[in-house]
RNA sequence: GUGAGCAUAGCUCAGUUGGUUAGAGCGCCGGAUUGUGGUUCCGGAGGUCGUGGGUUCAAAACCCACUGUUCACCCCA
């Protein structure tokens, strides 16, 4: 066969599509209990709400969808499928001045990277994001990082850890080691001290050219001890007045955050977490799973100035995602995804032409008292039909044979119990229903 | 965009140093007398060994390219 799916993309079958239903039943019901609003946005935007936001990275991720007629043949875009659900967000709140702030709202919906895609990354994903719009309230920061914890506990993993930082802390730490022309190149390495060590760190840093000096000052900062106000006590020791006024933010927001009741082990302040999107301003969290071998299953931030790309407003918001798709690779490859079959409560067989139409009354009859029925739908043997019912995983199977069409009965046969009773048709749902 | 591994039946995989008609388990289809599944027994179908080229008397096996796929890097959910 050489049929293939376009790279980096799924289908979802049946027995999958119910695991993922049970996820994201579970993330939007946190959500509501913290009083996100539903929202969503168009699949794809025009190409120059989305470029320019997320960094040269995110710019080549993304999926251009070429103008029709000439532009087309020229190979130009003008429309792009949605990398992210924060810029559309962002967009949707520069348009909509009439929006009573703060806004707080969520929003669940495929997202498109042309990336490779490897284990628990895909081209086509689902995001689940919270996020608050109009206020630089530290509590609205620490309400995203509580959502955010509380589902991914709800969801089965409540061993996790939110690393936290903020961006003017690393913005600080560039300046005070004398980086700040390749302040970006810095972050990225420092970022990557778990993967390749502090040798591994220490070299990257010099071959961006700094001294041994400096390097010793990097070394400082970032070996504090990752904790809470201890971390930021001893961070604010090296940070000139931006920096200590992420430290300051940072302090804050942790203490909301446990008097929330986030317990103290879920938070953990690392001056190596950096984030690579251009939008972040303030204080950014990405939540980790100690233990697995899987990237972050949910990052966010603050970005005071996204919405203002948009339109002369300043409007503050911050937000949070989370990366249902990884929870679920994890959850499927370790046995705890609800896989339940999909079938209806009863399969009605049919036994030959001239009962077909007893059969069809006895589906109908029991569709109409609420039980999830279907009739079998092919002139096959009953044997085959009740084969099919068995391996399609029915509880139970009607047989609406001459003897019971002529009582205007039905026979009832329980595959859990290995046992059968013939009742009038009207008793049927009842029958079912009390097992 | 970079690097590495893998590609044999619907699925999971065997297949010896290259050597006759390529195998197993599961699944699928049929049968074991009248209107009864799942268990058991019997039988059956199903593979141009990813595609194309090369080496060889001989290729599923060795070499090259392509495609697909997986993992990792970058970045990210």
């Amino acid at each position: 066969m050489s049929v293939h799916l376009a790279k980096g993309v799924r289908d979802y079958l049946p027995e999958q599509m119910r695991g993922r239903h049970a996820v994201m039943a579970t993330v939007r019901a946190v959500f509501d209990r913290f009083g996100f609003e539903p929202l969503d946005t168009p699949a794809f935007e025009r190409l120059d709400t989305l470029t320019g936001k997320y960094g040269d990275e995110g710019d080549k991720l993304m999926f251009r969808i070429l103008q029709r007629g000439e532009g087309g043949e020229a190979g130009l875009a003008d429309q792009a499928l949605r990398y992210d659900l924060t810029v559309p967000l962002a967009r949707f709140v520069a348009m909509h001045p009439e929006l009573r702030l703060p806004f707080k709202r969520w929003q669940m919906a495929p997202v498109w990277r042309a990336e490779r895609a490897q284990r628990g990354r895909f081209r086509e994903f689902y995001q689940c994001d919270a996020d608050i719009v109009g206020t630089t309230s530290p509590m609205a920061d620490a309400e995203c990082l509580a959502v955010a914890s509380t589902a991914i506990t709800e969801l089965g993993f409540p061993d996790h850890v939110v690393r936290l930082n903020d961006r003017r802390i690393l913005r600080a730490m560039a300046r005070a080691v004398g980086a700040h022309d390749h302040e970006l190149p810095l972050l990225i390495a420092v970022d990557k001290l778990d993967k390749i060590g502090r040798d591994g760190v220490s070299a990257e840093v010099r071959r961006l050219g700094l001294d041994d000096d400096a390097i010793a000052r990097l070394w400082q900062i970032l070996d504090v001890p990752r904790g809470h106000a201890d971390t930021l006590d001893a961070l604010a020791v090296h940070l000139d007045d931006e920096g200590r006024a992420g430290v300051d933010t940072l302090r804050e927001v942790l203490r909301i955050a446990f008097a929330l009741g986030v317990a103290p082990e879920r938070l953990q302040v690392d001056p190596t977490l950096a984030r690579g999107l251009d939008y972040y301003t303030g204080p950014v969290f990405e939540t980790v799973l100690p233990g697995r071998n899987m990237g972050s299953v949910s990052g966010g931030g603050r970005y005071d100035g996204l919405v203002g790309m948009f339109c002369g407003r300043q409007i503050p918001c911050v937000g949070v995602s989370i990366g249902i798709e990884r929870l679920l690779v994890l959850l499927e490859e370790e046995g705890r995804l609800e896989v339940a079959s999909t079938a209806a409560d009863v399969l009605v067989t049919v036994h030959d032409d001239d009962h077909r139409d007893a059969a069809l009354a006895a589906v109908a009859a029991l569709r109409a008292a609420g039980v999830r029925a279907e009739v079998f739908l092919d002139d096959k043997k009953l044997k085959a039909q009740l084969k099919y019912a068995n391996a399609r995983g029915y509880r139970w199977v009607a047989f609406v044979g001459p003897e019971e069409a002529a009582a205007g009965q039905v026979t009832l046969k329980d595959f859990a119990a290995g046992k059968q009773v013939t009742v009038p048709l009207h008793e049927a749902a009842s029958v079912i229903g009390m097992e």
